[in-house]
DNA sequence: ATTACTATCTCACGAGTAC
DNA sequence: TGTACTCGTGAGATAGTAA
């Protein structure tokens, strides 16, 4: 099958624009160089091989000339455009991560119950999160590049405070799934992890509810709005 | 400024859909040269020129890379959608006629009053048309063209009948505007007009209606459905 | 002014292959 | 298995120009 050759779809795109579809468009081959920022020679030539190929007809007056997409032409362009628009659309807004459980270090839990934070999780996330927090190893560097990735997305901010007697930072959260299981994943200002381990929290033990334990391999999918 | 090469298009399409826009995929240079029906030095290259403009990261872990589609790759192919689809979608689903009215033979009057048609085009159209059709000479072979085309469309059929003495031929009308009036292009089984003249009827008197007379120039818009 | 030919150049692609 | 180099070929672009 003559498939439309890559370099011909603005070309054809433009004398959609122009409405040549349903009616015989006058155009010269210079102004339609313009328009596709190519020579007149590569307009003329587009034009030339579009009808060859059956995606154009073109009438000549004299000097003049009519160009018109059949209905051959429409196809071919719109099949082009519909893989692009599924190519785009079908791509996932969600950030993955995939690791290995690693024990806490019990420190997690105290964290979560300061009354400073469980406020604020209360009020910002609906709920106060079970003591304790579920640490994950990251599996590959492209997971600490995601975590990077993920940190220049806004959060549900869970401002730092001070008790007097020392002062505590802040906690962004990222709402995310793991298996079934609504959980948040939290990025803090001040952590003694290193970059490839991050922590989860949950309304309920993770664990637990997801029968997962220290050793096993996890999931964790956090989606993201779409810029623009 | 950089443009993303057409070339590149699919190719970033293609990472797209395997999900790189958030994530870092793990892909080989032969597997999406067969995605892309290109070979894999193909593929290589043009991972090694989206990345050096920019269009997408990519991650070794070893022997296996990982591939991101960059916020600049992401607002490059927008871009270039949004152009096609524009172009697609602003493109007018009307078939247009110019010409010149010129004087009718005035047996025009006498078919439309004809009973065999005027009750059809009672039900039909909604309305009785006015005695006398306007004819228009069509200014180009582009708009003769034209004609045949909106032919191929189906349009609101008015069946032949017999009164006994003779048979009348069948009249395909098609909707259509002048100026702001509402008229229907008819196509008749049986003319004694050449082709590059078409035949309007209306409710009222479309000279009087758009104070149009003979000589003047007139534009017909039909709309037409768009195929699929 | 047009369109489109010929010549020329660039560069996209694939074959072969090093690593 | 991988990626990506060099190199040869030819498609696609522009320049110049004829009609």
């Amino acid at each position: 099958m003559l498939e439309l050759k890559i370099q011909h779809i603005l070309t054809l795109a433009e004398l959609f624009a122009k409405g040549a579809r349903y009616n015989f468009i006058p155009i010269t081959t210079s102004s339609l160089g313009k328009s596709i920022r190519k020579s007149q020679q590569a307009a003329s030539k587009h034009l030339l091989e579009l009808e060859e190929s059956g995606y154009i007809e073109r009438l000549r007056s004299g000097q003049k000339v009519s160009v018109r997409i059949t209905t051959k032409g429409h196809a071919e362009i719109s099949k082009i455009f519909s893989i692009l628009k599924s190519d785009l659309e079908t791509s996932p807004s969600i950030i993955e991560f995939k690791g290995t459980i690693i024990s806490g270090m019990g420190e997690g839990a105290y964290y979560m119950s300061l009354k400073g934070y469980a406020k604020q999780f209360k009020t910002k996330l609906g709920y106060i999160p079970f003591a304790g927090t579920l640490n994950v190893k990251l599996k590959d560097k492209e997971f600490i590049e995601a975590k990077r990735t993920l940190d220049a997305y806004p959060g549900i901010m869970i401002n730092g405070f001070s008790d007097g007697k020392r002062t505590y930072g802040w906690v962004k959260c990222y709402p995310a799934r793991v298996n079934n299981l609504d959980t948040a994943l939290i990025l803090l200002e001040r952590t003694h992890h290193d970059d490839s381990v991050i922590e989860l929290i949950s309304k309920d033990n993770i664990k637990k509810a997801t029968k997962l334990s220290i050793g096993s391999q996890i999931s964790i999918r956090v989606p993201v709005k779409p810029i623009q």
